[in-house]
DNA sequence: CACCTTTGCTTGATTACTTCA
DNA sequence: CATGAAGTAATCAAGCAAAGG
């Protein structure tokens, strides 16, 4: 029920009337919908011009026919519906206006025939400046109040409904952006992380297989290696520290940064032939 | 080249469900 | 706890453009 009263959130004049414009640049009146349905099509093609008289809006076409629309369409099966819905539930948003109720007369003299041609949906395409005036309130703030989103309604001539709508598809699709966005830089990441990884065991495997080569070559009086062979304990065979782990890009980054050993010095330095380096 | 048809994408709308005051 | 408003997620379906025959 709650769901059927949304319905009417901001039903505005000419929408209880069912008969809203409906935008489409440079759309015209859908053919399946000229041959098949035998519906009434109202169409006009300025949003600007929304306020047009009446009977002009309102007219039964014959199967083929169809008010002149240029740019946008409307089904009345679907107008026709929307009406019925508003009828059955209160207006919640806005005001129901004298010509929405003269509409629900309307509309029950044509309920009959017109329910069973009320299923199919007919949607609107915002224009591009009504979609620019969105994107710019959306980037203003992705939530609406009611204030707000009756004053946006208002300024495009939109029902407070279609704003609201709007706003949702925007924050979901935005989201869905952001989240593959997301995915692709985890599976960079990933990708990354996975070379890093067969690097450090090929690097693994190089000392294992020096650990057991016969006389070491002398080695210079400096040497530069990579952080990640210092801590392979040759006893144990464990990569002690940070070198056998990849918790975090910051101690990655610093196993990385090869430092310099002093090959004379018995402290730091890690001979592949004592019992236990100092990591272990 | 014009015309259909198919296909995939975009986007307005709906529904069911969740959260929160 | 019940309720309603407002949000999200999933989905549907219209409309459109591009591709291809």
């Amino acid at each position: 029920m709650m769901d059927r009263m949304k319905l009417l959130d901001g039903c505005d004049t000419t929408l209880a009337l069912g008969l809203r414009s409906l935008h489409g640049a440079g759309e015209t009146c859908s053919s399946r919908q000229q041959q098949v349905e035998p519906s009434l099509t109202l169409c006009h093609s300025d949003v600007e011009t929304n306020m047009i008289s009446r009977p002009a809006r309102l007219s039964r076409s014959s199967p083929h026919s169809t008010v002149n629309c240029s740019n946008y369409s409307f089904s009345a099966a679907a107008a026709v519906s929307d009406m019925i819905k508003k009828d059955q539930i209160n207006n919640k948003d806005a005001g129901v206006s004298g010509e929405a109720e003269l509409c629900r007369g309307l509309s029950r003299a044509s309920n009959e025939e017109a329910i069973d041609e009320a299923s199919s949906r007919k949607k609107l395409r915002l224009t591009k400046e009504q979609s620019a005036f969105l994107e710019n309130k959306f980037k203003e703030h992705s939530t609406l109040n009611p204030k707000q989103k009756q004053a946006l309604a208002w300024q495009l001539k939109l029902r407070p409904r279609q704003v609201e709508v709007w706003f949702q598809n925007r924050r979901a699709r935005t989201k869905l952006k952001k989240t593959e966005v997301e995915c692709e830089l985890l599976k960079r990441r990933f990708a990354a992380l996975t070379d890093e990884n067969m690097r450090l065991n090929k690097e693994l495997q190089e000392l294992k297989d020096l650990k057991f080569s016969p006389a070491p070559a002398p080695l210079p009086l400096f040497i530069q290696l990579p952080a990640a062979t210092l801590v392979i304990c040759p006893s144990c065979e464990r990569i002690a520290g940070a070198a056998g782990s990849l918790e975090s890009e910051a101690s990655s980054t610093v196993r990385r940064r090869p430092f310099l050993i002093a090959a004379n010095s018995p402290k730091n330095f890690f001979s592949p032939f004592s019992s236990h380096s100092a990591a272990c």
